[in-house]
DNA sequence: CTGAAAGCGCTTACAG
DNA sequence: CTGAAAGCGCTTACAG
């Protein structure tokens, strides 16, 4: 079915058609109802190629979300999602694989559906390079992108230095002296590295050494990562009383891990995890955790990416605050 | 950027760079070498949707995501995405929310991308009722699409009835008498309904009464949904010793709200689940759960879509066995 | 209010 | 091997 055959069917020409489908332009009462009815009698939907082609103008917000079990960037999503369309802006989700070229499927969205902007969610900026050649608006979320220096490219992130710091912190005046870490390669995730640096600034202020041999052990931001991770660290570091852990499925899987080696968290050993996610809440014992305020990345996100769509702002790079919530996890020692 | 601007630059016809972009027909090298350096002078990239509009032919196999939150669905939709590539086909997932009408979406990329054919995860069926017109072969997995008599729509889907019956079997023959159930609303969800007829029926079979007023609450499939609805249910029927849970989720929910009046699970409560998913392996204790077998769910929705793609088979419908597996969340009474 | 026609950016027989 | 041209299904000034 075609524009052309419903309106030939019609007795109408192709123009009065088209205006009738987008509700433009002035179309008698009359030649609105016949069409309407022979293209409701066909089911007759219009092909959205070609009407882009023609049109060529853009259209809603796209969200690239890479990974797709993250229960972080679930509550993440769904507020944009909400706070996107309150805009006025249709709100487009691709979700890839972890290991993606985020950039690459920008490009590949950019020609399909010409967006206004783009977020990206849960980039590590490798691919954020110097041939980095889409000029239109974009936000990157959970990574500061500010060393990027691109004029189009805004940033709103946690500040994971200062949080993994402040949880240090907080195991320390608990009492814990032996405290091991368990995270992402530092080599490859930028947020693993950037929280390391965090632990250690901490242990030096508290005139205390952290040896990354001894005291890091990583593996892949997942449940059966954290499980791995504990068992290897506990190995070389057996005396610990407390782990952080760089997620909270991490911890859970390292809780497991304890349990299984006939160890009690808290009473033997205490975990923390990062990101706050639903389940931090109702595991037993409930995580101490650094939540990441979810609405307030979603909104800022869209705020700055929209205030940029439409008021042509520089690129800005927003860190945004953390919390530590206490939970069942940790106790002293 | 358009081909005819490639064209004109390289002093070449726009048929020949189209031919070199697609790479099909015969092109003397030379145009080749010249018009590539002008392709990639320029960064150009075809526009995809006046070549959609021209091609017409069909594309990749889509898949229809409902909920975002789903992690069994999560390791069906990885394996199928392998599958479905390992065939020859692109794969091409959409995430919708779970209460949006998957088959408007469905019409919508029908309209859009023009697949070979179509899964439906997560679908409760509502949607599929007597104008359902689309004519691509497609399948639902995860609920059984016999009763819906459409010509092209097959289904994969677990036998819940059988999967719940057995799991109160088990729980009978620990000793159990006092069981209760969270699940969703019965009259929505399908399968929580299924599910409780399987209660039920095992129930019957020992000479027993459920009492659905009593022995039952729902709330969302969510962990809070189970902890509310565990809440529920304990509020009135105070002296269970067990809860059958209808999702993993929930029953987590449900383990912490009987923490938090002071039970333990499983030495005071039995709790199990539904699904086996990951984090069922990672909790203390670990669940005794419905394992659903994503492998084969995933397997064999692919197999029996492009069987039907390519073979114009008939529509299936399937049932996948469960597997019992037993954890720690339950005991003798 | 309505229709004929141009044109969006491609691909692909067809002719040379 | 290559180019000119038709045509995919739309929208939108333009003319009436």
């Amino acid at each position: 079915m075609t524009i052309k055959e419903i309106a030939s069917e019609s007795g109408y020409g192709v123009g009065t058609v088209s205006r009738v489908i987008n509700n433009n332009g002035s179309v008698s009462d009359k030649a609105r109802a016949r069409i309407m009815k022979v293209i409701e009698e066909h089911n007759y939907q219009p092909n959205e190629n070609a009407k882009r082609l023609k049109i060529q103008s853009h259209y809603g917000i796209a969200v690239i979300v890479k990974g797709r079990s993250n229960a972080l960037f679930e509550s993440v999503i769904e507020r944009m999602h909400q706070a996107v369309q309150t805009k006025g802006y249709q709100f487009i989700p691709y979700y890839i694989d972890q290991d993606d070229n985020e950039v690459e499927k920008a490009r590949e969205i950019l020609n399909e559906r010409n967006p206004y902007g783009i977020i990206f969610l849960g980039s590590n900026l490798e691919f954020f390079n110097k041939d980095y050649n889409i000029s239109i608006p974009s936000v990157i979320v959970t990574a500061d992108a500010s060393e990027l220096n691109l004029k189009n490219v805004s940033s709103v992130s946690v500040d994971d230095l200062r949080a993994a710091s402040f949880m240090t912190d907080y195991l320390l005046d608990l009492g814990h002296k032996n405290i091991g870490v368990i995270g992402g390669n530092p080599d490859l995730s930028r947020p693993s590295s950037m929280r390391l640096i965090g632990v250690n600034s901490s242990f030096i202020k508290h005139r205390m050494n952290f040896d990354v041999n001894k005291n890091y052990a990583y593996g892949r931001f997942s449940l059966r990562g954290g499980y791995m991770a504990a068992r290897d660290l506990i190995k070389k570091f057996p005396d610990l009383t407390a782990i952080i852990a760089m997620s909270d499925l991490m911890a859970i899987g390292a809780i497991r891990a304890l349990n299984e080696l006939g160890k009690k968290c808290p009473e033997d050993i205490s975990v923390t995890g990062f990101d706050g996610i639903e389940i931090a809440d109702y595991t037993v014992p409930g995580l101490t955790t650094i939540r990441q305020d979810a609405d307030r990345l979603a909104l800022r996100s869209v705020e700055i990416l929209i205030n940029s769509i439409e008021n042509g702002t520089e690129a800005v790079h927003e860190i945004v605050p953390y919390i530590l919530k206490t939970g069942e996890s940790t106790g002293k020692v």
